[in-house]
DNA sequence: AGCACGCCGACT
DNA sequence: GTCGGCGTGCTC
């Protein structure tokens, strides 16, 4: 035990291992496994945190060389030891640094109320006298007051690094009464519980009771697959979420609930709430650093036993974790994309519960075809919920727009949806317009020469809004004035092409005057709150019709919706990526699941200019198996997965000619192992956004059935590529399976 | 990553 | 001489 195993807190490949450090003797006994510490680091002996996840009696490098550590910075450990394996493990599995993996784990930055903290005594009545006589001789308690003199408190470690002092002359101060300590936490951000009513649990349906069952059996005995529940929208999954909850809380475990951010909404969380009371907690994008420490903390100390949040709750510190639910399991956003460690949180999960021997719980109406696939091969286990629980299905009709465009309207609207708008309006029942694109016009361009106005860092097409009246970049939110003349050619013809949920607006506005209207996207949600306000408006019956994204498709339940139009059901299928089809069921079934949620029978209109794509004839017959079976095999067919996995190897930098030059270098380097053609490769090519704020982009795909070989043959032909290529200037993207390529 | 060190050219 | 430019290499 004479040495601590330390990870600094800098994220670098040179520096991803263990360091040893000398453990003082002042701090000895005092320093336990996950310990957050500072170090001495480098030739300047400069101070940075460290993370202490092991000891050893020996070291393998020089013994003068090794250094003692500095301080501790809580008397705390604030990474179990079982969730250091997670960090290793995630290192491993996702490219990065375990320094990085740590950081994800443990929230972004501690709050400094939450150090041990020093502040002016202010009970003491004789204050003034003391300080003046400590003031008087030049002191380290000198230097240490006269921090403190404006009243602030301030953590005891930064007096200590910053004065490079001891605890001398802080505990001297707090003995004459100078100074006291505050441990004191105020917890800022919890969901306030007090207002919700208690509920009695409703009974359960048959099919409720087996899923029950099949979650509760795997709870008592722990097999290690997960379940997932296939449940229809209104099918009551949430309900079998909250028995399980319930079993693992009598049972003194705790319970994770990840939702997709779209779907936190207050409703949500009262269903929680309502069951729980103050033993659930929320976390969501809103909260910050200090507010998302807070509900971290309460997790830790057990205050709390069940959070709910999205991709990111998934590391609540829960010790004596029971079950993790994953709602709407085939949401993209549990696979962080863009930030390294690049995780999924159902590949999290599941690590979690071999690591805590928890239950995980996969819930959708329109499952990942990976996941049902596995699900398939028994890997998961498989419930199936068919039935509403209070009302039938909404009769969906799919409607060709080709057709409208023969009769020659040229309206966004079909006869049709038109019709039964007018219908809703005079029943005054509401109605909900689902185009998954916002702003007005989705792209600019110039009628004589074709031009497309693009914004010059990111090589995307601007989208015209015409609130703002200015062209906005969609990626790196740049707005700039609609040119007046054609910048190509002079023009004066400039023309606006594409709908988005702004030009809705305005055709709503124009054919239904008597509508009273909200939209909702990320146009109209940017100020805390208004997202709720928006739905609570909608709720209290104060619009007729809502227009909206994504946003409006996902555990909405709003009783006097009974019509619901799909502006344009095959925007989503022509994304040119292999997943089109699986993403367009699931966004048009999530849409039309928004119709009859009560006792009225609800209509739902598909338009479309692809109406024979099986994806939409699925959707609308609600058959899952159905596009299921035909989906697998097209994916079957083209080697797509889950019967591969795709390595996406990207390399971003500001000089276009190397980046190429070095990604067409790995290619050689790859086919020259590529031993017995178990790898395909594709590319090198540009990104689909192949420029992101003046940073090329550009990618090289490398496919294998064997993800461990995949990753290996991978990482294996970059050390080899770094070796004789030099890659400074160079970001290197690693992704495996990701979302979008 | 971030910092010291060292090797080179330009300058008070 | 010596100041400061950046390339190189190391960090318990």
């Amino acid at each position: 035990m004479e040495y601590a195993l330390i990870i600094v807190s800098l994220s670098h490949s040179n520096i991803d291992h263990i360091f040893h450090y000398r453990i003082p003797a002042r701090l000895r006994g005092s320093i336990e496994i996950g310990m957050r510490v500072m170090v001495p680091f480098g030739r300047g002996n400069r101070k940075i945190e460290g993370y202490v996840v092991g000891f050893s009696d020996n070291a393998d490098v020089d013994e003068s060389l090794i250094k003692d550590i500095a301080d501790i910075c809580e008397s705390y450990s604030i990474i179990s030891p079982k969730r250091i394996e997670l960090a290793k493990w995630m290192q491993e599995k996702y490219y990065t640094t375990l320094s990085n993996c740590i950081q994800c784990i443990i929230p972004k930055r501690v709050n400094e109320k939450n150090f041990a903290c020093v502040v002016l005594n202010d009970e003491n009545d004789n204050i003034e006298a003391e300080i003046e006589k400590v003031m008087k001789k030049d002191t380290k308690q000198r230097n240490v007051l006269s921090l403190l003199l404006n009243g602030d408190e301030i953590p005891v470690s930064h007096i200590k690094n910053f004065l490079e002092v001891d605890d001398a002359p802080i505990t001297a101060l707090i003995k004459k009464g100078i100074i006291k300590r505050v441990y004191e936490q105020v917890y800022r951000g919890n969901f306030n519980t007090a207002s919700v009513k208690k509920t009695v649990p409703p009974p359960l349906t048959e099919e409720q009771e087996n899923a029950c069952n099949a979650i509760f059996n795997e709870m008592d005995n722990f097999t290690g697959k997960p379940i997932l529940v296939h449940g229809v929208t209104g099918s009551g999954k949430t309900e079998i979420y909250l028995r399980a909850i319930e079993k693992a809380l009598n049972e003194g475990k705790s319970a994770i609930v990840l939702v997709p951010e779209i779907s936190l909404t207050q409703q949500t969380v009262e269903r929680f709430v309502s069951r729980f009371g103050d033993k659930v907690s929320v976390t969501h994008s809103r909260l910050n650093d200090g507010e998302r420490y807070d509900q971290w903390t309460r997790a830790r100390l057990g205050e709390i036993s069940v959070m709910i949040g999205p991709r990111s709750a998934v590391f609540t510190p829960f010790e004596n974790l029971g079950i993790i639910i994953i709602d709407e399991e085939h949401e993209t956003t549990y696979k962080s994309d863009q930030l390294s460690p690049k995780y999924d949180a159902r590949e999290v999960a599941k690590k979690l519960s071999e690591l805590y021997k928890c239950t995980v719980v996969l819930g959708s109406a329109t499952p990942s075809v990976t996941s049902y696939y596995k699900a398939e091969k028994g890997e998961y286990n498989l419930c199936i919920l068919s039935n509403r629980v209070n009302h039938s299905f909404p009769d969906i009709e799919i409607v060709d727009m080709r057709a409208e465009l023969a009769k020659r309207n040229f309206s966004v609207f079909s006869e049709k949806l038109s019709r039964a708008i007018k219908n809703n309006i005079e029943n005054k029942e509401q109605t909900i317009l689902f185009l998954n694109r916002r702003g007005y016009s989705t792209f600019v361009s110039c009628r004589e020469c074709g031009y497309v106005m693009t914004c010059k860092n990111c090589n995307v097409s601007y989208t015209y809004h015409k609130g703002i009246n200015k062209l906005s970049c969609h990626y790196c939110g740049a707005t700039v004035n609609v040119p007046a003349v054609c910048p190509s050619c002079g023009s004066k013809h400039i023309k606006y092409f594409g709908t988005g949920t702004e030009k809705i607006e305005q055709e709503v506005n124009k054919y239904f005057p008597e509508a009273r209207v909200l939209r909702m996207d990320l146009d109209t949600t940017q100020r805390k709150n208004s997202h709720q306000a928006i739905l609570d408006e909608f709720r209290r019956g104060k619009a007729d019709i809502l227009i909206g994204t994504q946003m409006i498709a996902k555990g909405l339940d709003f009783e006097n919706v009974t019509l619901v139009g799909i502006i344009a059901a095959d925007l989503s299928l022509n994304l040119g990526d292999y997943r089109s089809g699986e993403t367009t069921y699931q966004l048009v079934s999530q849409v039309a699941g928004r119709a009859g949620r009560a006792e009225k029978k609800g209509k739902v209109y598909i338009q479309t200019y692809s109406p024979e794509h099986y994806s939409i004839r699925y959707a609308a017959k609600n058959d899952y198996a159905g596009f299921y079976n035909q989906e697998i095999e097209y994916r079957k067919s083209m080697v797509y997965p889950p019967f591969t996995n795709i390595f996406l190897i990207m390399f971003v930098g500001e000089n276009e000619g190397y980046i190429k030059q070095c990604l067409s270098d790995l290619l050689y380097v790859m086919k020259h192992y590529n031993k017995n053609n178990m790898f395909t490769h594709l590319g090198p090519s540009p990104a689909v956004i192949s420029k992101i704020n003046n940073n090329y982009r550009w990618q090289l795909i490398v496919k294998c059935e064997n993800e461990e070989k995949l990753r290996n043959y991978v990482l294996f032909c970059l050390n080899k590529l770094k070796q004789n290529v030099n890659l400074k200037n160079i970001s290197i993207h690693l992704n495996l399976n990701p979302n979008y390529m």
